[in-house]
DNA sequence: GCATCAATGTAGCGAGTGCTACAAGAGCCT
DNA sequence: AGGCTCTTGTAGCACTCGCTACATTGATGC
């Protein structure tokens, strides 16, 4: 059993590779099969269907997103100041393919398509976890809301950059950093 | 010619239901031939290709879009009051299929896809006008960035409500609509 | 009436989709 | 050695995809 789990994970880890830089577009059975170096046949050997071997990748993702994103100080900090740390890590040029497939899962879960409904609920709560995990608020001030806004915030503006506004972007959450408010 | 152009744009009318109803998955010739009443045969007649039928499809539903949001009232207000104002608008139920689609472009357009890259632009740029030309600023304070941040914000909060946490987003937004900031 | 050309249907091409039936090799247990 | 299960390749099914070749209709102009 452990030999199939071994090639399984190894399958995983270099279709997830495949996923992040061809997108949901890229995600059928015979390219990803050849990406992971097997045939069609044993990539269905390995795994019951297409769903399967969709969610199964994108849990990888998820997974590497997590280590990433685990590896941020700890250190709670109020509000202004955590949204550009979440930016910052967010518009690294290393996450940037995994920001767009981000954007593919959330447009498909909004869909109610079905593995994305189950996988963007989890992979936003694992960055609501994160960001709460980091905030330092008021007493009486609701924790995961103010998490919440953080990350819509920057979500919103990843996405903004991505139709071309990327310095607007930029702009943007600078305003927002300024002591007067908005 | 005229009687050529009535029939693209009912064509069109119909297929921007078609595809607010079934998002981009269901953005086939087939399927799009079927909702405008033609065959696949005419559609390839009236458009030159599938781009074509796609990039009018969507302006056609930008355009309405746009006419629904000029609809609002102009009585420029305060950032802090503006967002709700424009959540009130993007998160009503008849809007909800527009938001859906709007993620899918957006999605598609990060990823570099055309047409999605330039018509998702052309999008963003009309929701940023309405923005800025509703919104009351303090001198000295970049107008078009405090538009993106509160265009970001909302933005944000929908992607969230897709992900299934649409009650964590309102809450979201009223805790930014606090006088105490955040 | 006849020619011309726009409009429309029928049929199909070649490629891709998820998935499966069948058979053959490979290693094991008794 | 004989059977047995695990693994793998080959081939293909029924379908959708964007798009097109060909033929037929219908209206219009001379």
């Amino acid at each position: 059993m452990t030999i199939r789990d071994d090639r399984r994970a190894a399958a995983l880890d270099r279709m997830a590779d495949h996923l992040l830089a061809e997108g949901l577009a890229g995600a059928s059975l015979r390219p990803l099969a050849k990406a992971a170096g097997i045939s069609d046949r044993m990539l269905l050997y390995y795994f019951d269907d297409k769903e399967e071997v969709l969610s199964l990748t994108l849990m990888t993702i998820a997974g590497r997103l997590q280590g990433d994103l685990a590896a941020v100080s700890a250190e709670p900090v109020p509000p202004r100041a955590l949204a550009p740390v979440l930016w910052g890590v967010l518009q690294s040029p290393a996450m940037q393919p995994v920001m767009a497939l981000w954007l593919e899962v959330a447009a498909a879960a909004a869909r109610g398509q079905e593995p994305y409904v189950r996988i963007g609920t989890q992979i936003g709560e694992g960055f609501l976890d994160w960001v709460e995990a980091r905030l330092a608020v008021a007493p009486g001030v609701d924790r995961r809301a103010t998490a919440a806004l953080i990350l819509g915030v920057i979500d919103g503006l990843v996405m903004m950059g991505g139709v071309g506004q990327a310095a607007l972007a930029e702009r943007a959450l600078a305003v927002w950093d300024l002591p007067s408010g908005v």
